[in-house]
DNA sequence: AAGTAAATAGTAATAATTACTGTTAAGAAG
DNA sequence: CTTCTTAACAGTAATTATTACTATTTACTT
């Protein structure tokens, strides 16, 4: 792992503020529009670049919608869930790392990143 | 759940086969290549039309990649594991059942899909 | 054998993402 | 504080995966 320096930019520190007032799990367009609130003239391609480099740093996780691209402020270990009526994603919790340590002595594989995305119908559709 | 009545055709016949003829876990590119040399002609359309019914009918996954979308023939349950030097997919076998009918007794979401991937080195680039 | 609409080939349009270019400014070194 | 290097930037053009559209073909029903 060679280490890269990384230089302050209010750019890149507003939009991992962004990401992180929310837990809608937003995708690159609201980032950029809620992004512009502040900064007005930042460029699509800085969002872009950005995003990818706080994923990268750790401090953002990006997940893949049927479309688009989303990202979550929580780092913290969990899983999600996504509902198929009304798209809305949740934060939810069922790998444990029991089975990820079970997996690990059996293999020779070096875990970086686990991403579990469920889908079906969330709670409240299901009423409807 | 509603009834979609489907017709045969020898496109998506020739499309599923050629999915099921690898254990690569192939890009749409790959498959409309490899369908050609059956159906010269075969527009792409008719490709992206036919993955995305046989993976709505559960004949076929859909993985995503960094950027690109892929497929597996293979759907019984397992999980997914990509290595970033190599970029190969890995079939494995992580989460358990159990976890998921935990998860079922907990919530009163209904779990329709579960995909589950990995990334991180792969044994045989952990040597070089 | 005739009628229907599902599926197709071919092409045009859309939209997410990346690449490029000239400019700005963070942070190190003198 | 001043100079220097280059990471990061804004703005724009290019790329590319995917979807939409249209006229035609063909699987399947009656």
């Amino acid at each position: 792992m060679e280490t890269i320096k990384h230089r302050y930019s209010k750019q890149r520190e507003t939009i991992l503020q962004v990401v992180r007032s929310t837990v809608e799990h937003p995708t690159v367009d609201w980032i950029y529009t809620e992004t512009r609130k502040d900064i007005p003239n930042i460029s699509l391609g800085t969002i872009y670049r950005n995003l990818s480099q706080l994923v990268a740093s750790g401090q953002l996780l990006k997940l893949k919608d049927e479309a688009m691209v989303r990202y979550d402020g929580n780092t913290g270990h969990h899983d999600h869930f996504r509902c198929f009526r009304c798209g809305k994603w949740f934060d939810v919790q069922i790998l444990d790392q029991k089975s990820i340590e079970a997996f690990n002595q059996k293999h020779q594989f070096e875990i970086r990143s686990v991403n579990l995305e469920l889908e079906g119908v969330c709670e409240d559709c299901l009423k409807t």
